[in-house]
DNA sequence: TACCAGGTCCTCG
DNA sequence: CGAGGACATGGT
């Protein structure tokens, strides 16, 4: 068995399923996506939504964020289109660079509306390259934010590369911490069936391990991949910041 | 208190 | 290209 799948089952018997994309309903927030047959195009959008907030900047900031807007009916593609913009900033605030963000929210969606008659389902029922394409192209959407927009919203098979991956994988020995986003994706992608399903919670995985062990400050002990990780940092009181990586 | 958090764009050399 | 800065809040 490849490295890199002795990887994933030893984050599912550590952590067990994530169950991504987190996704609020009725106005609260739910830690975990329960199982449904399929997105309504409002969850859709709302993935979108978050994928898109949360640049940069922790989950928790964007939830709060994401119940405003749903308070005040937002997750809609015609209303997101039609607000004015710092009111908009305003709602989202607690999310961070809200000023940004809120230009890219109505960018987005009257990007849908004038191109798919703000049907998302229309969006997504195109090929994934040109699907990757057009979100690129989109301002405010980067590598990572359409690659995720793909594979949690459209669920197609593209692998999220995040800072978390960058430092797990480049401490367990993988990468250099410094690898670019389309050399470390391209490794996933060589490595990995093809499986949106394994993708989806591969990097949910690497998202909760960064969070509870690989920090930035590492904390070595008791870690799940202590075995398979190349720098155990077991003197890392002895290490100086710049070490950490 | 300072640092961190599921990036992206812009500007310069 | 790539490095460096701007964007900003809330939790620890």
């Amino acid at each position: 068995m490849k490295k890199i799948n002795q990887v994933y089952h030893a984050l599912i018997d550590a952590y067990g399923k994530q169950g991504w994309w987190p996704v609020t309903d009725k106005g609260e927030v739910f830690p975990e996506y329960k199982k449904r047959k399929a997105f309504s195009e409002k969850q859709m959008l709302e993935v979108c939504i978050g994928a898109i907030l949360t640049q940069n900047t922790s989950w928790t900031n964007v939830e709060k964020a994401i119940m405003q807007l749903n308070k005040n009916k937002l997750i809609n593609v015609n209303k997101l289109a039609k607000i004015d913009q710092s009111k908009l900033a305003q709602l989202i605030r607690s999310s961070g660079y809200f000023n940004q963000k809120a230009e890219r929210l109505i960018l987005f969606a009257k990007y849908l509306l004038n191109n798919y008659s703000g049907s998302i389902n229309k969006f997504f029922n195109k090929p994934l390259q040109n699907l990757r394409q057009e979100l690129l192209s989109m301002h405010g959407i980067g590598p990572e934010t359409a690659d995720s927009i793909i594979l949690y919203a459209a669920k197609k098979p593209v692998f999220v590369i995040d800072a978390y991956t960058k430092r797990i994988f480049s401490r367990l020995g993988f990468c250099e911490k410094d690898i670019s986003y389309h050399e470390l994706q391209k490794m996933f992608h060589e490595r990995l069936d093809c499986d949106f399903k394994l993708f989806n919670e591969f990097h949910a995985l690497i998202v909760k391990h960064a969070k509870q062990y690989c920090k930035k400050k590492p904390e070595c002990n008791n870690c799940p991949l202590n075995s398979k990780c190349q720098k155990t940092y077991k003197h890392k009181n002895l290490l100086n910041k710049h070490d950490y990586t």
